[in-house]
DNA sequence: TATGAATGAGGATTCATTCAT
DNA sequence: AATGAATGAATCCTCATTCAT
């Protein structure tokens, strides 16, 4: 969808040679643009009206088109940082949490932390009806698999039930966080978490 | 603007003899409005427009103003009804079934069901932003009472856990369901549902 | 525009024996109409809701078509027994005042409080461009000659300018009062009638 | 959203050279909006629709929101610059004329000649209820205080009453004005000025 | 005759998207 | 590349007027 190319950082410094000073205000106006829509995508939700977010970073509406020619784009290009980070500590959870199904608590309580506190991430990838495919794919590539490996070496321990499975968990806890957007103190979503981990356990 | 009565046939013939067509279109047409926005919420959401919700009727816009003067009005009756049948079910449920759990299982998934099948309603509940007050209203004014007698008979049991509410399995189911609505053949959000049911147990 | 005939006194037995029970509703309805549009012009000006000057008068709207097919009708109707009224004093001021300019001054200031005070009458003659023709009319019809005669007399007494229409004075006290209808403690319009006058005077 | 700068042509040529040409389009619309507004307002009145006035001058609606983000913005910017010539007027009448009351009458004639042969403006300030206290506002900070002056010196010279205030004047011709905008051969609104003038005299 | 339900044109306003500068 | 002015489709809502009952 338009983003700049996935390069390991070794050639960094040959394409900044190539394009040294355009690309500079390029990156810095693409970085105020990613703070800017997190912000706004948190207060006024993922279909805020695409004049507050070029406001909000202080350029021009254009520019918001030329670096994420749809909506969907910036959408995926604002959480993909933070579903990356929950990514990356899938193994190390798992490497030291005294049980495979400690690990899982561990991580899903860590993602539900996303998905509550970053809030608008859940409540995107579930309105998001147009950009629906590119989010949910970047949570399916990103997420699913560190879950995954999780559940495995759960089920393999015998702690949760066979028939589970990583997407199903993950959706689970993706809508109940979704869900728990709206702020309501009667009302705690990492309590229907637990409930939900408590329910994936084999007994 | 409210329900018509939904009488006996042999009642009031006199007064249906001393005004006896007039109300007949009105009839017809709250009827087919609230046909017309039960399935066009479905497929647009609670917030579809008016004019499409018209047309779906086959009547001027006029006339869902005339019924319905907010969106908050059509939504809850759109809705009412299959609320208040979801509630009566309640204590029989809980009269016949074996044990209170069961009852609650049982209740539950004819909720889930409410909110699967006549989809729309879970997430109406949870978008109407502005009517959110009203249809929620309706959601704690029948619901959490007859899931909270289940539960509390659940709970004297000892067959759930303490300190879970009405309201919070109430919404807890009501999100899930909500954010199940894409259909999606890896994700069963009945599945989830049970998750959340085993969860609630005591153990 | 579909009013009653215009009729001399003498023949309104016979009509009513012609048409006796049916005309009396219709009378009561014209009544209540004439009362509730007068109220409603009032607060809400003479281009209120149709719907609410007839639920004002406790009836439907299409018996204010019936009864008046235009918005002009209906103004007209509602105004016609004040100006008739007003017309009606201008003789016995001219007969029973010190002098013709002291009539005329009575009655001017007559006229300019029916239009104050019953304002929107002001408002309603200058506003209504539809009806504008029917209300200019009635008042053209009626009040002109009348001060026509005192004005007459004053000019005849020497006390007023010669050039001074009966029109060009009417129109000039019904502007000044028409624009006077917002309240305003810092504007007075009677002072301005009275500068009128004091302007019209033969020096 | 303010007015363009009236600057002399010399200065500024560099700041013009640095973005020479942008600005240039949103001149000439706002320029074709205040005319189109100002003949629309004459014909239509100033409750004319938006489409109509965007019509009129060849843009889209928005750009009459994006200049104008509220209907008293674009009735004031109408009319400012009339307000403003007619209030420069003033001390110079004041100066040359033989006595303060000559200068009151070419002041007032001269007000009385905008309202009338530039109509709408007199109209506009009647009518213009949700705007009102902008073009009201207009109207007193500018003209109020010249007449002001006018009157002071006029009282001072034994001239006109003494109870006589700016606002009470400005505000009878205003009506008047007003109140003549519909063509009648019959009427003559300049002759109702000449005789409010000559009711204002001390005698 | 009276009622008031229904219609639908009319007008305001917002905002995604394009494109001249 | 960046800007932000312009466009106009989409949607809301009101109310005059008609007409079935």
């Amino acid at each position: 969808m338009g983003e700049e190319r996935r390069v390991g950082a070794g050639d960094e410094p040959l394409s900044r040679t190539a394009n040294p000073t355009k690309r500079a205000d390029a990156r810095r106006n693409e970085k105020a643009l990613l703070d800017a829509a997190a912000s706004v995508f948190v207060t006024d939700g993922v279909d805020a009206p695409v004049r507050r977010i070029a406001a909000e970073a202080g350029v021009g509406m254009g520019t918001i088109y030329r670096h994420f020619p749809t909506r969907a784009d910036l959408v995926v290009a604002v959480y993909r940082h933070q579903v990356d980070a929950c990514a990356e500590a899938g193994p190390a959870l798992l490497a030291t949490a005294a049980s495979p199904f400690v690990a899982m608590t561990r991580w899903v309580n860590l993602f539900a932390d996303f998905l509550v506190t970053k809030h608008g991430l859940a409540a995107a990838m579930r309105d998001d009806h147009d950009g629906f495919t590119a989010l949910h794919a970047l949570f399916l590539d990103r997420l699913v698999p560190v879950l995954a490996d999780i559940l495995a070496a759960a089920r393999d321990a015998g702690e949760v039930k066979a028939d589970l499975t990583a997407y199903q968990l993950l959706r689970a806890i993706g809508d109940v966080c979704a869900g728990a957007e709206r702020v309501d103190p009667a009302y705690d979503a990492r309590l229907t978490v637990q409930l939900l981990l408590d329910g994936c356990r084999q007994r």
